[in-house]
DNA sequence: TTAGGGTTAG
């Protein structure tokens, strides 16, 4: 036998001690009806292949295996299959005694099935290491988001005096640009430069992606310059980095210029002008897209969905799901999850259980423990969009129940899904939720989180624990605007108004810049202590220093400020000089300031302004005719109810748990 | 080169 044909024999009996290892294990984990690798009508094309094929394709066979799979509806994870098949191969090779040649496939394979520490354990074990075998241990590290891990194999390799090649180089610019490590990419840049190294366009593209995400802007314009055989991607690099710093005009510039755009140019340019707040715009280019560009793929229906969530637009939404169904994308992670976060963002969360109910038994498969790795990454978000969809349609106890349901089944509970929990916990005042909730994130070990720490204080103050709220915020290291200003807020729905400004006077000593929200704390501070010259500067300096525009919460603040203060005749000039009498809330706070004060005349004007803006509302009869109950008009308020009744106005009675 | 989930007001 020719050695040839003698290895094609080889790897023939080989996969087939594969197939019966892999039967076995199917069964063993209650999967076998479901496995397509039994499936005839798969097996003989894939036999023939494998036998056909060299050992390299050989490795590559599980996943060739899960893209004929993938769209059936297994319910068996393609981590599982490629881990299995892996260490199936790892122990023949070591039968064999020749892991020595064939080491290099075999660490692809586990970095390809995301198996990185069996991986690295492997690259001690094989005796040889050359160029390639380095490079794939570094890209499967930069792969896997361990640019560190990475960077610290790199300068291995460099001590042992192994040369690197573009490839090594590709790869830990990547992780250069990843770690924000810019000065290393510099010098990695100009080492090429100096000893003559040929830059083709891949390691052209990965400098040119390193200075976009450094926002060295003024580096990537003169290297997309001087790069002459440029391709789709260095365009595409570019096309990203211009609309992620807003600058529109240049990235349409470009987009117009670029004769052949893939998907991706279509993908970046869509997807930018949805994150610049030009949400129309971005549906046309999809529109265009659909039209006269190239296929979508799952990253354009993921942006098209979250784009349909944006703008509500349910029926896009529905049209665009019949269309993953049609074209079977439908079990791609992502797809799925923006699929489910469209449906709760348009307040369909029957739709939105629905398509995760779809996909139960990828997570009911733990009980075989089987889950892959890709899942077991997928798993939390899907979960998490679904608890957070509850949440935000108002719907905390069927968020909770999903929150049990994820602890039952030990589901990872990530920091996006407790920041959730934690904020309902405040919004309903479940105080002893919120302090399991807080208990078990500390038992876990989370590390400090901005977001957590934000909506911690938050739950705490709303459950009327500000000392709590306090002890969150004083010790944390991740301070950001929203954290400060959750703080500051807390101080100030507790009438705590001197302490708020005070914490307000020590942010902007430490150079933080104040946003909106802030200053809606920072007023209703000085509006609760009745700080009225303070409040005035306050919202002069928002304008003046900050450059924030007044919205309708900042001036209904500033009403309630004159009111509180008893200057219900500041309220008048205040009204017409900001040109804000088309603003029913501004009226609403006017007219409490009068039943306040129990100013009957000035109630009746100012509910006479408000009926004229909104003559349905129930509001406005009720709260002057409660006016005219303090001052014991009682005429005036039978002839308010009949009116109401005449105008056919309701008001719905207030209900009360307790 | 392109994709998903979280915090603060009223």
């Amino acid at each position: 036998m020719k050695e040839g044909n003698e290895r094609k024999f080889k790897l023939g009996k080989l996969f087939q001690e594969y197939v019966v290892a892999m039967k076995w294990s199917y069964m063993r984990n209650g999967c076998f009806s479901t496995n397509p690798i039994v499936n005839s009508s798969l097996f003989f094309p894939l036999a023939k292949h494998v036998i056909n094929s060299s050992f390299s394709e050989f490795c590559h066979f599980p996943t060739y295996c899960l893209i004929h799979s993938s769209s059936s509806s297994s319910n068996l994870s393609n981590g599982l299959r490629n881990a299995f098949a892996t260490h199936f191969i790892h122990s023949k090779l070591i039968k064999k005694g020749s892991l020595h040649h064939e080491g290099s496939y075999l660490l692809n394979l586990y970095i390809k099935s995301r198996l990185v520490g069996d991986a690295h354990k492997l690259f001690d074990e094989i005796p040889q290491r050359d160029v390639r075998t380095w490079t794939i241990m570094i890209s499967g590290f930069a792969q896997n988001g361990f640019f560190r891990g990475a960077v610290d194999l790199f300068s291995e390799m460099l001590e042992e005096g192994v040369v690197p090649n573009r490839f090594t180089f590709s790869s830990i610019l990547k992780c250069c640009s990843s770690l924000n490590e810019l000065r290393m990419g510099k010098a990695i840049h100009g080492w090429l430069l100096r000893n003559g190294i040929v830059v083709d366009v891949a390691l052209a593209n990965s400098i040119l992606d390193l200075y976009v995400k450094c926002h060295v802007f003024d580096y990537a314009e003169g290297l997309f310059e001087s790069v002459i055989d440029k391709d789709v991607v260095s365009w595409n690099i570019m096309i990203g980095a211009y609309l992620r710093v807003g600058e529109m005009e240049k990235s349409l510039d470009l987009f117009r210029q670029l004769p052949f755009k893939d998907v991706a140019t279509w993908n970046t340019i869509i997807d930018g002008h949805a994150r610049n707040g030009l949400q129309v715009a971005a549906l046309n280019l999809l529109y265009q897209m659909v039209e006269t560009g190239p296929l979508m793929n799952q990253i354009t229906f993921s942006i098209a969905l979250v784009l349909v969530s944006s703008l509500s637009i349910l029926d896009l939404g529905r049209q665009i799901h019949g269309r993953i169904l049609r074209i079977g994308i439908y079990n791609d992670g992502f797809v799925r999850n923006s699929l489910i976060d469209m449906y709760c963002k348009c307040g369909q969360m029957e739709k939105a259980s629905a398509v995760f109910e779809n996909f139960a038994p990828y997570f009911t498969t733990k009980q075989n423990s089987v889950i892959s790795c890709d899942e077991s990454a997928a798993a939390p978000v899907t979960w998490s969009s679904l608890v957070t969809g509850y949440i935000q349609n108002g719907r905390s106890e069927d968020a909770l129940k999903l929150f049990l349901t994820m602890v039952c089944k030990r589901i990872e509970v990530d920091m996006f899904t407790l920041t959730s929990l934690i904020s309902a916990c405040g919004n309903a005042g479940l105080l002893e939720l919120g302090q399991q909730i807080h208990g078990h994130i500390l038992k876990t070990g989370h590390k400090s989180d901005v977001f957590l720490d934000s909506s911690m204080v938050d739950m705490y103050a709303k459950c009327g624990r500000l000392d709590d709220a306090w002890s969150i915020f004083k010790p944390s290291n991740c301070r950001n605007i929203v954290l400060w200003t959750s703080m500051i807020s807390s101080y100030a729905s507790h009438g705590q108004g001197s302490k708020a400004i005070w914490l307000f006077e020590l942010m902007l000593n430490e150079g933080f810049r104040p946003n909106e929200v802030t200053f809606v704390g920072v007023l209703t501070a000085c509006s609760h202590a009745g700080l009225l010259k303070e409040g005035c500067k306050y919202f002069k300096l928002m304008k003046e220093v900050y450059d924030i525009k007044a919205s309708v919460e900042h001036f209904t603040c500033m009403v309630d400020l004159f009111g509180r203060a008893g200057r219900l005749d500041m309220i008048t000039d205040f009204i017409y000089e900001n040109d804000i009498s088309h603003i029913s809330a501004v009226w609403k706070a006017f007219l409490s300031s009068c039943q306040v004060h129990k100013n009957i005349e000035m109630a009746q004007w100012v509910s006479d302004k408000l009926l004229e803006l909104e003559p349905l509302q129930s509001g406005p009869y009720i709260m002057l005719s409660n006016t005219c109950a303090t001052n014991h008009k009682w005429e005036e308020v039978a002839k308010l109810r009949a009116l109401m009744k005449h105008r056919g106005v309701r008001k719905h009675p207030g209900q009360s748990w307790i």
